[in-house]
DNA sequence: CGAATCTATGAAAACATTTGCAAAACTATT
DNA sequence: AATAGTTTTGCAAATGTTTTCATAGATTCG
């Protein structure tokens, strides 16, 4: 039986010392003030931690007040092209600092969402990243008597409960809703995403909305349709209205994704596109660019966004004198192939 | 200064044993064995922990040999398709469990990953899991030394050093070559992704390249290109094969993100897909049954994969009698509208 | 050569929790 | 009312590490 292991069979700061010919302390201080040893106890121990294959313990550090080096990422689904994108350049940011990233997904499932927040908090991470700024009452609650480090990514709003990364999605709406006009059209049908706890879904819509109105454009009923985030349900939605003989001239939709399922609708119907019917996205995903025809759209950054998430948490984790608790990001208006002016 | 909050500001056990008015052990018994209680006292504590807003630490139940609950995984990147639905499923089937996701990116470089691996195993994951199975050989040393319960995920083959769950990456690139023969394409081009340590990528290639010299095919080298996975450059680098006036009859794509830049490209370039060029891919995207033309394709059931990927870990975290170590998932030819019979 | 100063190392307390063991508080049985 | 048995609770040790304080050696200097 290996005497260098500890009663979970890992070999433990004690079996190093031991190995090593020194005490515990100088094992502890060659990681964390290497400075202070001398060079031969150094390459002792270094040799010892070898020896016996050694890894620190995170768990025994953290109940001496050291950081977890952990950040919880809170998301209502991984499995979503622009989130994927936030997710992987925030992670990669944490990374460079030494930090882990904890995720959790909800399903966009507000009470879920309370539920993955004490989760992640059990772990003790020392900073949570949430999307959007709508969530429970609860949630809002523990996060702000845990006193925990947090930011809001996606959504960026004055005067917010959380700080906040991201765009105005109110905005986004509006300027894709105005393209549209600009471009002379009047008859525009909206495909959007459940707006129930998705806020940035609920403000694009409400932002195109108040452009439409304040442009004496109406929409009727059966022009304004809702469909997941889903290339398929999306195409199936709008399959529906482009069949009409009187349909809109253009369609705005509340994410690319849908855009993507509207334009394969309209091939499918034979309909070309810009020239039977315009399409707009919002978002600006990986590949919309490329699209045949490519995608008229509002760029959101993410991947900006992620990173200045990411930064954002970080300075609050390490206490740094008051940073901008607000960040908001920059949308541009993408015109491209898919919309077109009006004859 | 409230009493209640231990040295770094949060309650602890101590302070709702205090506030409840009993002992730390009764409010441990009352989380880990709560039928050993009187029910009133564990009303009591309820009450207290409530009121003091006490979240239990982990880090100071590992220390007594408790799981910390938590599994690893580390992928190339977050930010793909087919991995985010992986991660989705797999994260998704670990909450279920009561578990966390702990994860990490190394941007395809094998050395990152080693360090990626050792600082989840710092933070002390019950289990851990990889992409593929081509992993340095010290990433191999590490998990094997450290007896870390581990699942490769996405390729399949027997006699690998881990437990695997995933397909046999080979026999998918062969039935997508084998489905252009079978339409009697002889003219195929390729185009893959960078296949160094990316052992799902070089096995697809391996079994198309395999499959099409049994048929007596040859490709010429310049109908064999590499792009990323990347639909902008993955068009990019077709354009230039389709611009030719020699240019073959069909492309085989290492996975459906190039296709979907070889159908844009060629949409772009005026050629009609199928009639003037078949294009297949690999792995059937989200997406690529509604593209259109819609994608031919090997089907790699991700979201299955995620599911039993992280059952399989799971099991073995809990110690589980000998389950199988290896888990083949069916591949099937999705034959859409992509690809068809040359005249 | 002895005192003073530095440098390198070790001993032990502290961190937040779990758990084996023992004591206390009930219940049931005579 | 005393005893035996059962249920409920508390005490204290243990977990792996960091850190403060103390001490042993080494170095400098008059």
């Amino acid at each position: 039986m290996n005497k260098d292991l500890n009663s979970k069979g890992k070999p433990d700061i004690v079996a190093v010392a031991k190995a090593a010919g020194v005490s515990i302390s100088t094992v502890s201080r060659s990681f964390n003030h290497p400075e202070l040893l001398k060079p031969a106890t150094r390459k002792k121990i270094d040799r010892a931690v070898q020896r016996v294959g050694y890894i620190r313990n995170r768990a025994a550090q953290v109940m001496h007040g050291r950081r977890t080096a952990t950040i919880g990422l809170v998301v209502p689904t991984i499995d979503n092209a622009i989130f994927a994108e936030l997710i992987q350049s925030f992670s990669a940011e944490l990374d460079a600092n030494g930090f882990t990233m904890l995720i959790a997904s909800h399903g966009f499932d507000l009470d879920r969402e309370y539920q993955m927040l004490r989760k992640l908090m059990e772990h003790r991470v020392d900073g949570i990243a949430v999307i959007g700024l709508e969530h429970s009452e609860a949630s809002y609650k523990l996060i702000e008597q845990q006193d925990l480090p947090a930011v809001a990514i996606w959504n960026y709003a004055q005067g917010a409960r959380l700080p906040c990364v991201g765009v105005q999605n109110l905005k986004a709406g509006r300027m894709a809703a105005q393209h549209l006009l600009d471009l002379g059209h009047r008859d525009i049908g909206l495909i959007f995403p459940e707006t129930d706890g998705n806020d940035r879904a609920k403000d694009r819509l409400l932002g195109a909305s108040e452009a439409l109105q304040r442009a004496g454009v109406e929409v009727p009923a059966d022009w304004q349709l809702e469909a997941p985030y889903n290339i398929a349900e999306a195409k199936r939605a709008s399959a529906s209205m482009l069949r009409h003989s009187s349909r809109p001239t253009a369609i705005l939709c509340g994410n690319d994704i849908i855009a993507q399922g509207v334009l394969f609708a309209a091939r499918s119907g034979g309909l070309d596109v810009p020239r039977d019917l315009s399409v707009m996205g919002i978002g600006d995903f990986k590949g919309s660019a490329e699209f045949e025809p490519s995608i008229s759209t509002i760029r959101i950054p993410a991947r900006q966004i992620g990173i200045v998430a990411a930064k954002l948490i970080l300075d609050s984790v390490a206490n740094l004198p008051e940073n901008p608790n607000a960040f908001e990001c920059d949308l541009v208006l993408a015109a491209r192939g898919s919309t077109i002016r009006i004859k």
